[in-house]
DNA sequence: GTCACAATGTGGACATCGTCCACAAACCAT
DNA sequence: ATGGTTTGTGGACGATGTCCACATTGTGAC
């Protein structure tokens, strides 16, 4: 009567009952030791106690179990990027709070690549649409996605009169690039190796030259 | 006597020849319309006419192979910086030949990126050693690698005085980051699909921030 | 020139992967 | 109870990277 909670690999029952949500749980494990190479469909029904071919019964492919995972990375970019917009001051006031809000999105971004670097690069291994139909699923507690809470921070820039009207438009892209570059950089580029202070040291200035150049 | 030039994928000869060079041009044309993934040991083999263990004579691995053919792709790479800076007028003075010379060497990381997509990822594609012992495999017709030819620019805007100094160190990886993020973004991310037009806007857009932030 | 040796290409094999097809078991609505 | 739908199983195929033993060719010592 006692549900067999554990998931030994093997399986009293024939139906596993729930195994969509285990195969994407593995594929996430998958993806955060070993990167997006390493979802591979076999190994994650392996730890799932299941024969291959069950994963067809859930996703099509292994692409798709692919874009299954970078949904749940994009959320969880989502609460790293919401965590250092909760470090800032509440006593701010607007040019501050926007300029902060700039940087703490910059650094949650940075944050999530450096520490999470498998699911990071899961979130632009496979092809998808842009922009794509809003899905909660990739949203982090606040109920934005990534993307909507770097819009956020960049319209409060232009409430408090530090970011031009006229720049507003594509904005997004120009910050967004500076920062992705720079985690790619340290991630599979050259600066590979770089210590966490050092890394920490490079990203802050990555940020002020956004915040500067926008 | 004649030479058999032609390789029609059959050899009247044991020997191949120029084994090594075939795979690798076999491998730079994969890589190029296909990326890195692309670069398939047995089917670089097919091309050369060979049978796939025929590779393991001249390359210890297929990632070796896909080193080779990344160091190809840093030497069209330097090519691409080099075209664009010699468009620069050469009446300009010290101060906006430097500023130019840091655009044209951005705009030339962004056509490549954006018209070699395939060898471009390549690049970033295997690990390799940072900083990697000099290797005129990877220079342009100047001599310097793609990286040499930033950091002449950005020297040049510190002797102009469009820099200071105390922001030379590291500045290399600042304009990197810009340019890379946005590259990348394009490439395999949410401006996917951009028209040439609006890449090439945005990516002067991109340039300046660079220019303006440093 | 001959002959041993090094270099290079061949043949066959293995494990792994994604995916397809036919079949079996379990759940569900009638 | 029964028939259909859902979900998992078993077996197979072609592709890939890589390993080992063997065959062929070029080369240097004598």
């Amino acid at each position: 009567m006692t549900d067999q909670v554990t998931r030994p690999t093997t399986r009293s029952t024939y139906r596993h009952g729930d195994l969509r949500r285990a195969l994407l749980e593995a594929g996430i494990a998958l993806a955060q030791s070993g990167g997006p190479d390493a979802v591979v469909l076999r190994e994650a029904t392996r730890r799932a106690g299941v024969v291959p071919n069950a994963a067809y019964r859930h996703f099509a492919s292994r692409l798709e179990l692919l874009r299954a995972v970078r949904v749940a990375a994009l959320s969880r970019l989502a609460l790293s990027m919401e965590a250092e917009l909760n470090t800032l001051s509440p006593a701010l006031d607007g040019a501050e709070l926007a300029r902060g809000s700039l940087r703490a999105i910059g650094l949650g971004y940075l944050r999530f690549a450096l520490t999470e670097t498998g699911l990071f690069r899961s979130i632009f291994a496979v092809p998808y649409d842009w922009p794509a139909p809003p899905d909660p699923a990739k949203a982090g507690s606040s109920g934005l996605n990534p993307f909507q809470l770097l819009g956020v921070a960049l319209d409060r820039m232009v409430e408090a009169g530090v970011l031009p009207t006229e720049r507003r438009h594509g904005a997004e892209f120009l910050a967004w690039s500076a920062v992705h570059g720079f985690a790619m950089l340290v991630i599979e580029g050259p600066l590979h190796g770089l210590s966490r202070e050092q890394a920490d040291a490079l990203g802050q200035r990555v940020v002020e030259m956004v915040e500067k150049g926008l």
